[in-house]
DNA sequence: GGTCGATCCATTGACGCCCATTGATACCCA
DNA sequence: TGGGTATCAATGGGCGTCAATGGATCGACC
């Protein structure tokens, strides 16, 4: 597997550390980046969080702006200002930083969700409403198209 | 790691050191850059810090220009006359310069935003405030962009 | 002789690293 | 097929190290 998939829901202990689900490790250690990198999602209340492959999408968007223009200035700023590269340990353990865990309305549980090439850190109670949110929002959009009970889109149509 | 990631704020102590986080330290010591290259950053209330990796850049920005022209001279001057290489103590600190603290409106205690070849030190209110400038920006750039697996957002969702 | 600065030392608090426990699941064998 | 067992993920806690910080001492230059 070299997705992540799926979700799970955890606590933080004590210490403040939450483990990584053992599925989406796996991966991270196949992609070969060393901890874990995050930053806070720009349109949701929520941690984008992966590995390699999240960071080259990310230089991939700055790389669209030509070098010492205000744009490019700003999109390293906002990401890179924003972004941590959190510490796996020998557990597959993280302790998020204040800001990722304010960014998100966390303290003491989150829920994982896997989005492909990278996954999200939610606030459990947080998740469940965005959750309703998009599936109404899918709701409407397969009745505008007018496709009921059928499979919305195709496999593989967007990646 | 060969690049600066990450931030940290810090506080100056009654002497005006101030720590350089660790992290960074250690690229300092790998670039074999003496010190820390500080000067003045042109398009904000923050201060520009590096080692050898810096100066190239530097140096690259001016070569842009043609030799002897006005530009190129008034980047050389703005550059290497307001910049200033301090000196780190055993313990890995500094101490700012009144002309840089002043450029980035620093008291008494700073953040260290890592961006790559370099990083930056800034007031950590006015860093904030700059952070929240360039994010917005950036949303709504993505958007015009459209960002790859962002969710559609159908007129008339409902909130 | 005094002031400023630089190097050295001492404290403390956070974090990384290690091991122990528990609970669930998968596997094996009768 | 059911019971027992082995494995591993998740969790909790202890301890050592080091970064950050504050203070003190030493020296140099006014």
């Amino acid at each position: 597997m070299d997705r992540f998939v799926s979700n799970t829901a955890l606590r933080l202990d004590a210490k403040g550390r939450v483990s990584i689900p053992a599925s989406f490790r796996s991966v991270l250690a196949r992609d070969g980046f060393d901890g874990l990198y995050c930053y806070p999602a720009l349109d949701q209340e929520a941690i984008d969080a992966g590995g390699n492959a999240l960071l080259a999408e990310i230089e991939a968007l700055i790389d669209r702006f030509p070098p010492y223009s205000q744009e490019r200035e700003e999109f390293r700023i906002s990401l890179y200002g924003r972004s941590a590269t959190l510490k796996i340990d020998g557990e597959g353990r993280v302790v998020l930083t204040d800001d990722l865990k304010a960014h998100a309305g966390i303290s003491d549980s989150v829920v994982f969700v896997g989005l492909g090439q990278k996954f999200q850190i939610w606030e459990p109670q947080r998740f469940r409403s965005h959750l309703a949110k998009a599936t109404a929002t899918v709701r409407t959009l397969t009745r505008r198209l007018g496709t009921p009970r059928s499979e919305p889109q195709p496999e593989g149509a967007r990646e």
